[in-house]
RNA sequence: GGCCCUAUCGUCUAACGGUUAGGACAUUGCCUUCUCAAGGCAGUAAUCAGAGUUCGAUUCUCUGUAGGGUCACCA
């Protein structure tokens, strides 16, 4: 196989429709094109294949590029790009489709349809009824009338039988001569088929290799009989499984909230990703490793290791590798992606530019995605690291876990906290600059030391929930420690006389 | 219903006739621990069923079963 993929200039297109959005299915057939091309220097091409003009979505041509641009995959040649082939539209090459419909109607091959869409109904219905396959060729019309353009033209499938085939991905495949009909190839509207339009483009692109989905395996023998009298030779066909729902039992569709691709960039995950999630479903290298780079995908692809059965779309594995792909981002990169998920009313606080790179890293173990940064932390989101926080006495209190048993009365909570206060008053304020003559600076070992003798004498419990509900106001954050050092020692300070004086007057109201 | 495709832990998968059937996600337990995460360790968990071929089948063949696809003037 790979000895004349090499010999011969492999050429592959992506051919979606613009009805509106793209599929994360057909972002992985472009994604196995585009490997395999790019990996074999060959050729892509984007076509779009607007032939329904009913259905199609204005905007949608521009929303797929930015789609697959987003995802890193490229094509050669296409509607925005231009090139040898253009037009990439569809509904501007009409004139091939006719020129090859001309060709079949003078070799007796096709011919007009005659009948009404009521008429072709009760054909229908009738086998229906008859419990057998509603076939055309059974109807044919003895005398076609002329093809004039206003009727839906066909091809005539002169001997059906059985048609056998082979699939790069899924072997030799077969289908009854009940799968092949005289099917449309012009409606009566002027415009192709599908079924028609793809196979003069792919024939005029020189397209090699067609990667498709696995639903129109069953339409395979129909696109033979053209090849076959249209004599021409037919590409390559590599058949991708099926991407399943979350619940394995439907073929993922819009209702089983696939989303469209570009909903994920508004979510805040990383394209390689679910490049890396969605060359995964169906597709494996062989061995353990499971988190691949655009580039290791690109070298490790081929053919012969996609699989046949179809999988399951788990956004749970894909929320922990997007993660694993996060954590690869050095802090810069981190930084940026997280910055524009960051809500206004914080980004725009004084505090804001001094203290971001530490929330960066405090987050980046925590977050799955980036937008779950608007989520963390209780309703509250982080306000706390850049503005001090509203206390809830029982919160401040802590659990009868953290007590140990040890009597704690809100007076001598707030003792504690005094104590705590003092003690880091005696640190110098500087942070991240080396200190001379003394070890201790304003970071987070220096305020754990501080602390920490209070926190064995008092109990951990106490004293560690204490300091950090005072800075955090939060049944959950990140430690105390982490969280004085982001906010700064006036600020530490500050929080925890405000902690202190809240106790003192909850006290005095109670 | 006709035709077609598919079948390994709950999920994604490894294995290309010989393995104690491996990894990852999820889950459970433990460790760490001031909370939440993260991290570490450990555990539970699969070859759809039945025949054949073979010294030996997850792997090859057949049948059944289940799931999926498709039967448009949609792609």
């Amino acid at each position: 196989m790979d000895k004349t993929e090499n010999k011969v200039k492999i050429v592959t297109r992506f051919a979606p429709s613009p009805t509106g959005y793209m599929h994360v299915g057909g972002v992985r057939t472009a994604l196995y094109a585009w490997l395999f091309t790019r990996k074999h220097n060959g050729k892509m091409i984007l076509r779009i294949e607007d032939t329904d003009k009913e259905r199609e979505v204005p905007g949608s041509i521009t929303h797929i590029i930015e789609a697959l641009r987003w995802a890193g995959i490229d094509w050669d040649e296409g509607p925005d790009i231009g090139g040898p082939n253009a037009p990439y539209l569809q509904s501007e090459r009409l004139d091939s489709y006719k020129k090859y419909a001309q060709v079949l109607v003078e070799k007796g091959l096709a011919y007009a349809d005659p009948y009404s869409e009521e008429e072709l109904e009760s054909f229908r219905k009738q086998a229906e009824d008859d419990k057998r396959p509603f076939l055309y060729r059974n109807h044919r019309p003895e005398n076609p009338p002329i093809w004039d353009g206003s009727m839906p033209l066909r091809l005539k499938i002169v001997n059906p039988q059985k048609s056998k085939w082979h699939d790069l991905a899924r072997g030799d495949l077969e289908a009854g001569p009940e799968a092949l009909d005289d099917f449309i190839l012009i409606k009566s509207d002027g415009y192709p088929t599908y079924n028609f339009a793809h196979i003069i483009d792919d024939l005029e692109m020189e397209v090699t290799h067609i990667f498709r989905a696995d639903e129109f395996i069953s339409s395979t023998p129909k696109f033979l009989a053209l090849y076959e009298a249209l004599e021409i030779q037919r590409p390559e066909f590599v058949t991708l499984p099926p991407i399943m729902g979350p619940d394995g039992k439907k073929k993922l569709g819009k209702r089983d909230g696939a989303k469209d691709l570009l909903d994920y960039r508004i979510e805040g995950y990383l394209p390689e990703a679910i490049v890396n999630f969605l060359a995964l479903i169906g597709w494996h290298p062989g061995g353990n490793d499971e988190i691949f780079s655009m580039q290791e995908l690109k070298d490790l692809f081929t053919i012969d290791k996609i699989h046949k059965s179809g999988g399951n779309f788990n956004d749970v594995k894909l929320n922990w590798m997007n993660r694993e792909h996060m954590l690869k981002l050095s802090h810069e990169e981190y930084k940026k992606n997280l910055e524009t998920f960051m809500p206004e009313h914080l980004s725009t606080l004084d505090t804001y530019a001094s203290r971001i790179d530490s929330v960066c890293a405090i987050v980046r173990d925590r977050l799955e995605y980036f937008k779950q940064i608007q989520e963390m932390y209780d309703e509250g989101g982080l306000e706390y690291f850049f503005v001090a926080p509203l206390y809830d006495a029982d919160i401040l209190m802590c659990s009868e876990k953290m007590r140990k048993g040890k009597d704690l009365t809100r007076e001598s909570l707030a003792k504690i906290l005094a104590t705590c206060k003092l003690e880091l008053e005696k640190l110098p304020k500087e942070t991240g600059e080396f200190i001379e003559g003394g070890e201790v600076k304003w970071n987070k070992e220096s305020v754990k030391n501080a602390l920490w003798p209070i926190a064995e004498l008092e109990g951990r419990g106490i004293v560690l929930w204490g300091i950090r509900v005072a800075l955090s106001g939060k049944e959950k954050s990140p430690d105390p420690f982490i969280l004085a050092e982001t906010i700064g020692k006036d600020e530490t300070l500050a929080r925890i006389q405000r902690a202190e004086t809240f106790l003192k007057e909850k006290l005095v109201l109670s």
